[in-house]
DNA sequence: TGCGGGATTATCT
DNA sequence: GATAATCCCGCAA
């Protein structure tokens, strides 16, 4: 009888995080999305998590560094799909980088994540990561927090707010930074004047200040 | 602590 | 055929 009322709080709980969530990702501006994500939880059903610290916004048609700037391709498809799904790509012949999509379908915009701080499941952290020498850098950058966590080719397309590909981002209570600090973002050759990057103002595991 | 170069392949021109 | 939303290691200081 307990365990039942403990159950039902908990999807009530977890039905009101989708709820938020959805409100998150949905008709909204990526620039906009990529704060609302600092703070936020990363997490893995198996046990790992990380609190989002930095972020990048990609904005589609008008932004010339995002993938989907020309358009749609089989590579990007899933940027121009429903906004909460994650989109995973393959960079550099060996990384792989994940963004969560937002905006409205067909607008094409996403925001990659590109640190977090560790939370939970650290030993699968490091066990992910065997070249890695330091906690600090177990997620401290786009391809790094992938690795760490597990995602690559097959959570493409995932959805974030049901979890049902194992993955989900959390609301647990902690508000975006007062003030979130905008910087250009990273390895990008073109609209490099932007400063659609936020990070935590002072957290250690922002990968570049 | 910080820099420079090599790794390695999907994707698009 | 060139490029890429990067990482890691070695070396110098």
């Amino acid at each position: 009888m307990i365990e039942l009322q403990f159950r039902a709080l908990l999807e009530i709980r977890v039905s009101r995080r989708r709820v938020v969530l959805k409100r998150t990702f949905y008709r909204r501006d990526p620039r906009v999305v990529a704060v609302d994500l600092l703070n936020k939880v990363l997490v893995n059903a198996d046990g790992r998590s990380g609190r989002i610290v930095e972020t990048e916004a990609y904005c589609g048609a008008f932004d010339e560094a995002a993938h989907s700037w020309r358009g749609m391709t089989p590579r990007n498809a899933v940027m121009f799909d429903q906004p909460g799904l994650l989109y995973v790509y393959f960079t550099y012949g060996m990384h792989w980088c994940c963004n969560p999509v937002c905006g409205e379908p067909g607008e094409g915009v996403a925001v990659l994540l590109r640190a977090l701080a560790p939370l939970t499941g650290l030993d699968a952290m490091r066990a992910a990561r065997p070249a890695c020498r330091s906690d600090r850098d177990l997620c401290r950058g786009p391809a790094r927090l992938c690795q760490a966590m597990g995602i690559g080719k097959l959570q493409n397309g995932i959805d974030l707010i049901s979890g049902n590909g194992g993955y989900s981002i959390i609301d647990d209570g902690m508000s975006p930074p007062a003030e979130p600090v905008a910087a250009a973002r990273v390895g990008i050759t073109r609209a490099v004047e932007q400063l659609w990057r936020w990070y935590v103002p002072g957290d250690p595991y922002v990968s570049r200040r």
